[in-house]
DNA sequence: CCGTAAATGTCGTCG
DNA sequence: CGACGACGTTTACGG
């Protein structure tokens, strides 16, 4: 990794046009070769070229020049130095990566281990239903033996009605499914999802994860 | 900013869980307060805190010690440094900030001087049309005075064919309006998406940026 | 502050 | 390699 900081002016040309006049920044280099331009604000870099791209840097001994960056994709990245503040480079090695934890699949497991939570007497026919526009979540039988199909989020929003709608129009094409009738299931359902997702019949639970994870403990002590 | 270069293990808690075992990696402070986690590979950080946070460091002379960054939020970000094998700071200021051109903004000021290009007798009869849910692109009138509602996209996907479809369920609700058709234009229109629309009625539109604006600079040079 | 739409989104996964 | 959906999406913009 090599980390320049630099008065510079940058231009980028590719999926859009951008230019930034001259400023100090930071402009990093990574071991892969990915490029980042980086001021005081922001998680976000101002500009930067993702690996992989090909560094030319056209600069005399005080480090002051051009660096261009180029693509296979035909994007283009400018940098003009105007003045160099500092430069240094360290090799990071490898890093082993990251572990998650919390996120969808998550969620999806532990309802589908307790489908009972969104009904009494319910039973999953099947996690991740496949259909030609994608997998339904979970595919449910209700108390009655009526098929339920069910769309999990972690932040319910308009989209995931969207999505669970279109898997019902589908659904319920097939005579031996049909009537399908749906639930949309999140930690978290915002205003407008709700109001879209009732207006069309579609029932919303709104899930507690440390209840569906205790829950999930407690069922792992027993064994 | 300051950039540190450490051994170190991090732990994120907040909307997910995450773990990053001890590694060498680039600690960045920045001047607003963000705290960013690199390593040698990839544009986006393995890690961060986005500004409002607070960082707290409990270490020694030699930097050795942990960092715990916390947000309003409840998010938690701590970062166990074991080595660090660089560490400097430097003030960057303020940046100007960046200038972008070529968006759907641009597609959507080409395209409503020259509502022709999606039929010939078209009129325009208004650019961002208000609606309770928002502001439909163009409201156009075809060569026999029926209504269109036009949604542009840069490239054209799903949830752009959800969000016309959104609009033209509410618009035909308007009997000044209605009967209201869909037109879907895009630089570029992902197949699901265009099955989608086309089973909807809408019709695709596969704009080209640089005509657009070839025409547009050619009706610029005759004032 | 909430809600929606855009993004050089980025990142997996799967065909 | 392209399409698709998730993301600690992030970010900009309006009410």
């Amino acid at each position: 990794m090599r980390l320049v900081i630099a008065r510079c002016s940058v231009d980028y040309a590719g999926r859009l046009s951008a230019h930034l006049p001259e400023a100090v920044r930071l402009l990093m280099v990574k071991g892969d070769g990915t490029v980042l331009i980086h001021s005081e604000t922001s998680h976000r870099p101002l500009n930067w070229m993702a690996s992989p791209c090909l560094l030319r840097a056209d600069v005399d001994e005080a480090g002051v020049g051009s660096w261009i960056v180029t693509n296979k994709s035909g994007e283009l990245l400018t940098i003009e130095i105007v003045e160099v503040l500092q430069d240094s480079a360290l090799d990071l090695g490898v890093d082993p990566g990251l572990v998650k934890d919390g996120v969808e699949a998550q969620l999806q497991k532990l309802l589908a281990e307790q489908v009972e939570v969104l009904g009494s007497g319910w039973r999953l026919v099947r996690r991740e239903y496949p259909t030609p526009i994608g997998p339904v979540d979970l595919l449910c039988r209700d108390e009655s033996g009526r098929t339920v199909a069910v769309e999990i989020k972690r932040r319910g929003e308009i989209n995931g009605v969207e999505q669970l709608t279109r898997y019902l129009d589908l659904l319920n094409r097939d005579p031996l499914l049909a009537p399908v009738s749906g639930v949309f299931a999140a930690q978290e359902i915002k205003p407008q999802a709700r109001t879209l997702a009732e207006d069309r019949g579609i029932t919303c639970v709104v899930l507690d994860y440390e209840a569906l994870r205790g829950v999930d403990d407690v069922d792992a002590r027993l064994f």
